[in-house]
DNA sequence: TTGAAAGCGCTAACAC
DNA sequence: GTGTTAGCGCTTTCAA
């Protein structure tokens, strides 16, 4: 059994009271301060957070509920908003809800139950039903890479420039010559996915071109999908002349797709994908692309679920800001119609 | 304040008891269990587990140690850890430690002040001395992919059949006639490194074959290690026939350097990869590879500490069998020499 | 600065 | 089957 604070007031001959306070960084005399930090060591003491957590009634940790945990993107950020938390002492348990609302509505309960102190999710559910019992409970909420306007007064949210980014990527192509531009979107309907069809949108609206809904292809946010929305987009008769691929996998799957199919970067087909991911490196050395600034995105999300543990800073929305990183893989061309 | 106990006896006029049995699962006379239950609904009862742990010494909480969340190969596992864990009602407190062994050590006793129950570790440290108070603690440890030999009699350990894995792929190289064949290993010293280069040369020695150390490159288990390691394996002036890649990453850099330098496989080159992911789906479908089962391997983590937290089952060491998924990307061929 | 004592929400004897 | 009660290890008044 592992000692108690009881122990070391009965080794030292002081009060638990004293005890206590030496923890929680109170003033205590020189000579006790000593005697305790022996009897710390000798007794190989370790306070113990459950007890402290059901005296104040915190329990340090932060439940993250996320769709997928094999996903280079969450995991980056689940990276980041760790390290921060632990650093204040918070422990992070991660609930994969393998990208069922269900499952995800009993992370919830399952984390309330563990009187978690605040939540961070990346919702499954679009309608945030499965956060009800969470707002009950009063606790701070982050949603994460995705919106929910219905709970915008009740939640955090911490968004990157969807819309801000697609436009931008499309611009660059358009400025090259591109009037023929494909896109590779994820999941139809998912936040994302709509926010950078509508940025693809704005700008061929601005620049005068209609779309032609056939450059248009769903490739599920997955590697094999973006291989095959590639392939599908480059069989066509008159194929596109430019491409904008919306996440990290399917870029992959599409870079392997055109590889495959003999079809040079960019002499044939000008291409921009998505994501920098640390764990792939320096994968695509020359592909221009819209690089999302995942650490930020996890920091941001420690911080907000941070102040609004403590000094009540109400909900507010962040949305961070992506970069376009400039590679070769854009060619200059003459405007074909 | 959320509603406890207290409030449903006071509500129902039961005992404390009856309710505590109520939701341990005793008998409660039909009618209190309906009265109970009312109570529930109307209170929003959610049963305090942080009292519960405080009492019982349990806090049904897992503490997961890893060197880097941001590897697939890591997060396969731990998503079917925790899978098997939250079905018994057990949370994962996952810490990524950045393959930083300070941070390994401080991660365990962060988790020892949270009262974990049990802690699964892949290992950064190899001496395992971040270990000690953990082991001073007793509570029960699971290993991960690394084998610490002097732990052996105190933790529980899951592996792969790493020696065998490897000797089987070189095996099936051999077989197709190949006698100059190339190994790109993971990090030095590493534990899977190790074993793996150990059936490279077991398998060359029992077909009396001298080992060219030139052959064997360390990619250091990341995709640039990986392109870097194969195209200077492929720049010697008399080139291996056949590749043996030991981890995904690697394989997936080694593909992209193949297809860079136009080397096709196998007309030019025979490869067997490692690793088949989920988040990458069939991304080389006509790599023959090495397959090490991550879900049995979570599942497996996770009943061995399970095991151990119940019936006193003492430590043992599981080692999982890899299995070899024929593709098409060996060729046979006439040996050389 | 220190100590005594109450109590956080629950479980588990124990007696009924 | 049910109720009473003592405490799990800690924090936090309050008084000394």
């Amino acid at each position: 059994m592992a000692s108690t604070m009881k122990d070391l007031a009965q080794k030292t001959g002081l009060g638990l009271a004293t005890i206590s306070k030496y923890f929680n960084g109170g003033t205590v005399r020189e000579k006790n301060r000593i005697l305790i930090e022996n009897a710390v060591q000798e007794l190989h003491f370790i306070p113990n957070e459950v007890a402290r957590s059901l005296k104040t009634h915190r329990s340090h940790v932060i439940g993250v509920i996320i769709p997928e945990l094999s996903n280079a993107f969450i995991t980056s950020i689940i990276s980041a908003m760790e390290d921060l938390l632990r650093r204040k002492n918070y422990a992070v348990i991660v609930c994969d809800c393998r990208s069922d609302a269900r499952r995800e509505k009993e992370a919830v309960d399952f984390l309330l139950n563990r009187r978690v102190d605040g939540l961070i999710n990346m919702p499954t559910d679009p309608t945030g039903a499965h956060l009800k019992s969470a707002l009950d409970a009063q606790i701070p909420i982050v949603l994460v890479d995705r919106h929910i306007p219905a709970l915008d007064d009740r939640v955090s949210t911490v968004v990157i420039d969807n819309v801000r980014a697609s436009e931008r990527a499309i611009q660059e192509l358009l400025k090259a010559g591109h009037r023929r531009i494909g896109l590779v979107l994820g999941n139809p309907g998912l936040y994302t996915t709509d926010c950078r069809l509508q940025g693809y949108l704005n700008s061929l609206k601005a620049a005068g071109i209609e779309c032609n809904p056939d450059y248009i292809r769903y490739g599920n946010y997955t590697m094999d999908g973006g291989y095959q929305a590639v392939q599908e987009l480059m069989q066509s008769e008159r194929p596109i002349t430019a491409l904008f691929i919306t996440n990290f996998e399917m870029t992959l799957g599409g870079m392997l797709a055109l590889q495959h199919m003999n079809i040079r970067v960019p002499e044939d087909l000008s291409v921009i994908g998505f994501d920098k991911l640390e764990m792939f490196g320096n994968i695509f050395p020359h592909l221009t692309l819209i690089h999302q600034p995942q650490v930020s995105i996890g920091h941001e999300c420690a911080k907000l679920i941070l102040d609004m543990l403590s000094g009540q800073s109400s909900p507010r929305t962040v949305s961070l800001s992506t970069q376009l990183s400039e590679g070769t893989s854009v060619r200059t061309i003459v405007p074909s119609d």
